[in-house]
DNA sequence: ACCGAGTTAAAGCGCTTGTTTTAATCTGTT
DNA sequence: AACAGATTAAAACAAGCGCTTTAACTCGGT
């Protein structure tokens, strides 16, 4: 029952080792023996709890990322409470998605590099190999989305809406991933600076982006 | 001498089967008899030609993403001969670091997906491992478009640029990895679309989030 | 005390990996 | 024709992989 004396279960222990190794090195560079090496447990132990590698990293990216779905979904509700069905603020949201990354971060305790990279992960190999239950979430989450930019924009068509869409989320996925490398090839002492405030600069970039002018070559090009 | 009847040459098969295969499935994805089965060659071959999967791989990366540097170079000096000392238009800039990758990636040959893949792989994993002759170079492209990007934003302080343009190798990252998959979550036809016309996109969706307003929050919080 | 379910431990399974070795073959020179 | 060097081919290498098997251990309920 895992009361306030006993150690931490066995299970939990490599559920811990696997976010923070598939975080660090990705899934396929991590073996079942480094996960259990670091949950200090019997390599058979991951095939005993879950059946398989497979299951494990389904369940680490689940319980992830199914709390910040649920979140952000609510964040939408919440906005049209506030503001009915009238076109959302763009910036809100794009906060609607995003805050509800940093917070799950927060109260996971798991170190914010670590989560950015889990998440990141997540929504770079999107749609490839996500957990079957998960996806039907992500399509929700993705639709919700799609059609209040959409609202909040309407001097776009839905198609250029789509892809910058597109961009935003490589703009997030990148920032989780790399935000400890941004400072790489430059001398600049930019020191680490938190996912926080990372992520409330994305923001400023998105609604930039989102907003910005269509070009006199595109408007032509195609179509 | 590699003469017009003759075959191609089986360091070169190997060259062009790594970089497909790479591309399609990334690095550690492909074996050794992956490659030389594609190529028609023998296991044993990637070690006579180069001497390590390693070093294959640096020379898959580094014959890609060298002319795209050396293209960026000229294609900011040839800025500066029309601009002289005056900030250049951002939107020139961005075009500078996007162009030469559409024009190396006509000229290669490659499927433009399988191009794009191979540019991605080198943005996302910029830093980490970059073979030892293009780091170097990457380290000048970088910051000679930092210093072009500084006097282009003149709001801005440096460290929102850096953050900002970070940001912008996010979406170009994304943008070449992921452009097939842009309609996954999504019913929309949207199409195949082509390489070209998703970066001039790029480029106007950089210019809005380079160009944003910078935000209350983000303002008075750190620093 | 003993049983049985739940859990852990150790060993080995078949397979794939990158690399090496050894031998065969091709190619051009004298 | 014969040799030498460059190239290819086939086989084996040790190491690591995910997973399974089998046996040992733990521990609460009767």
């Amino acid at each position: 029952m895992e009361s306030e004396n006993e150690k931490v279960s066995t299970k939990e222990r490599l559920l811990v080792a696997a976010e923070k190794l598939f975080a660090e090195k990705g899934f396929q560079e991590v073996s079942l023996r480094d996960i259990t090496k670091e949950a200090k447990a019997n390599v058979a132990s991951v095939n005993y709890y879950f059946s398989s590698k497979d299951v494990l990293a389904d369940e680490v990216i689940t319980r992830h990322i199914s709390p910040v779905n649920d979140a952000r979904l609510e964040a939408l509700e919440l906005l049209k409470q506030k503001y009915g069905d009238t076109a959302f603020p763009l910036r809100e949201i794009l906060q609607a998605f995003i805050k509800p990354m940093v917070e799950q971060m927060h109260s996971s305790g798991l170190r914010s590099d670590l989560f950015g990279k889990v998440m990141g992960r997540c929504m770079a190999d999107r749609g490839k190999k996500m957990p079957v239950q998960v996806e039907p979430q992500m399509k929700a989450v993705l639709g919700a989305f799609i059609s209040e930019l959409i609202k909040a924009l309407p001097n776009l068509d839905a198609e250029t809406v789509l892809w910058r869409l597109h961009f935003s989320f490589g703009v997030v996925a990148h920032t989780l991933l790399f935000s400890d490398r941004i400072a790489d090839f430059t001398e600049m002492p930019l020191e680490g600076m938190g996912m926080d405030a990372s992520l409330e600069r994305v923001v400023d970039y998105c609604c930039g982006g989102l907003l910005a002018e269509v070009s006199a070559e595109q408007q032509g090009g195609e179509q």
